[in-house]
DNA sequence: TTCCTGTCCTGGAACGATCCAAGGATAGGC
DNA sequence: GCCTATCCTTGGATCGTTCCAGGACAGGAA
């Protein structure tokens, strides 16, 4: 391939630019990764040349010599227990863009849902990524055992819950004090006999929750005899078991593990002709459309899902970088979002 | 490097597997893409070492040489007009699912929203995707131009609204339909005046599903004057609407151009006393989780976004084999979904 | 035997970047 | 005017794969 012809190729390469600013490809490359190297009237020439060709440095001849993709891998489930498609959605948006500032990229794939670890391995031997985020730790975290083993890197969006002091780095939001919030708030409002309705008790993520009401209402010296349901995530499983619990008029307030289990508690309120907010207080689990157009407005807890991507690509690079890791557990608080169905008035 | 090192390292390579074989390394290049090359017993060989080492080809090797990375590019934006975010997570899962069929994987990456072009042309100059999946076309097709231009393979979901004639590949769901169907079904249940609350004017797609009502109120021969409504996607405005529309007791029907907008139809309803499905019949559009959990659920039209998915895919396939492209505008038709807002019982 | 055909396999070169070790320019000191 | 020290710059080698041209070998026809 003739000089000249390369220089009006479509892709230029370093040998290109190299070649029109009058330099060799290491001062390019170095122009590009160590500019502090160049003495600066050179460095402006070949910037100068770069801008001008409108050239970008090839992915994979750099990935190949670097042993590095910029590449995060994503395994993309499903609507998943506790959290709503539309959180993932907040979630990963966050995702894409936190990584981008470094010049990073989300590769999304897929496994067999009945293997959790269906998808890693291939990747990391084809040295595809970079590291993982690993998203569904609910029902223990077997990618993190394995990931751990091959020594790649990974972050997790959910706290370890079989190994409390595993050593990787996660971040997770904490759903008793979520819960807890939902309590108290409820409390305020004047409401006494404050009921959970929530997942079955094989679910942590349901459990953890139930234990941020449990506490609240201990703080308040109120008795939870009775008033902790648990059953599957369904609008008619909750609109069901709230119609059992108000058979008991002293019962006002019920704290919700989702925004469905929450509608469901609405709709047994209107089935009843009881006001929501002004006779029985409800509050989901959250903030998604449901709880955001259900009628009257459902308040819910909101997790602070864009701090947890924040968050999450801050620790990738803090392992990507070989660094020791400080802080590697990190535990974000979720906020209350209020809405009429907790009002008096 | 010690070819005993080699043979213990954590990333056999082809010539590892070659050596450990007793061939050369285009042998096994060739065993992994163009099998019937090899002798059968050649061929059962390597592939017996291959499976032993655990090798799989280093994606960035591979695509430097070839110059395919089999990513697709997926400009991931946040909830879009017409698309709530939910369906965007059934899309993307069955993107990612039919993609990774043929070794695909998809690549997320972000934008300033305010320029729908950034983002495009660094990723193909670094030649670090094969092509691209275009899903924000409601205001027109910049993006297929831009990739026209500079000859990168993508195909749309959205139709060229604004060249209806463009030869790019697409994919479309037929809104005018899905109002259609929203709407027979209404007169069916026999309601005759039938309003339809939508959105602004300068929105293609909402234009596009109210033609659909037009059409099926012009087909049953039932006057539209004065019950086509345009307003912002948001519950009360609709709740409004339905309001003043309801005043006339005539109007006992709403097809909607979302669900957002159905809500506040029911919303409205529930403030007049009036009974969803019994005495007024209310369709929204979308199928999402709020048209689920709303009470006592709403009637909503369904895009079929899996088959989308997979058409997208199969067209991308064409495109990128570089073989003509048959069929290269594609439109679905949507279903409905029947709940309780439009039954009489 | 000789030549030819076809099948199966081989070794060198290339993709485009970065790493490395060594070469050259520049400036200052003697 | 020469030498040294300090930068900056250079060309070659390399990452792991696929492309290309050609070699080895067996079997059939002349």
């Amino acid at each position: 391939m003739s000089p000249s012809r390369r220089l009006t190729d479509a892709h230029p390469t370093l040998a290109t630019v190299a070649q029109r600013a009058g330099v060799s490809r290491q001062t390019v490359s170095n122009a590009l990764n160590n500019p502090e190297l160049l003495r600066p009237d050179t460095l402006a020439r070949v910037q100068a040349v770069i801008e001008e060709l409108g050239y970008t440095p090839n992915r994979a001849a750099r990935q190949l010599r670097t042993r590095s993709s910029h590449l995060i891998g994503l395994r993309f489930e499903p609507a998943q227990e506790g959290t709503s498609n539309a959180m993932m959605d907040r979630f990963v948006h966050t995702l894409v863009e936190t990584t981008a500032r470094t010049g990073h990229h989300i590769l999304l794939f897929s496994g067999d849902p009945a293997d959790p670890l269906d998808g890693y391995d291939e990747l990391l031997r084809a040295t595809a990524v970079d590291a993982f985020v690993i998203t569904d730790t609910y029902a223990g975290t077997p990618q993190a055992d394995l990931l751990r083993r091959v020594g790649a890197p990974f972050v997790t969006f959910g706290r370890p819950w079989d190994e409390p002091d595993a050593q990787h780095p996660w971040v997770d939001v904490d759903g008793a004090c979520g819960a807890r919030l939902a309590t108290e708030h409820l409390l305020e409002a004047g409401h006494r006999r404050i009921a959970w309705i929530g997942w079955e008790e094989e679910s942590r993520i349901g459990e953890d929750r139930r234990s941020g009401w449990e506490s609240a209402m201990d703080a308040a010296g109120e008795d939870t005899g009775g008033l902790g349901i648990r059953i599957t995530d369904n609008v008619d499983a909750a609109r069901m078991a709230a119609h059992a619990l108000l058979e008991d008029p002293a019962v006002t307030g019920f704290a919700c593990a989702s925004d469905t289990l929450g509608i469901g508690v609405l709709h047994a309120l209107h089935e009843r002709g009881l006001r929501p907010g002004a006779d029985v207080g409800v509050v989901g689990f959250d903030d998604s459309m449901g709880a955001q157009v259900a009628w009257p407005g459902l308040t819910s807890v909101r997790q602070p899902l864009e701090q947890v991507a924040v968050e999450i690509v801050d620790l990738l690079h803090t392992v990507l970088s070989l660094k020791p890791v400080l802080e590697p557990a990190r535990m974000l608080e979720p906020t209350l979002v209020v809405r009429r169905s907790t009002q008096r008035s």
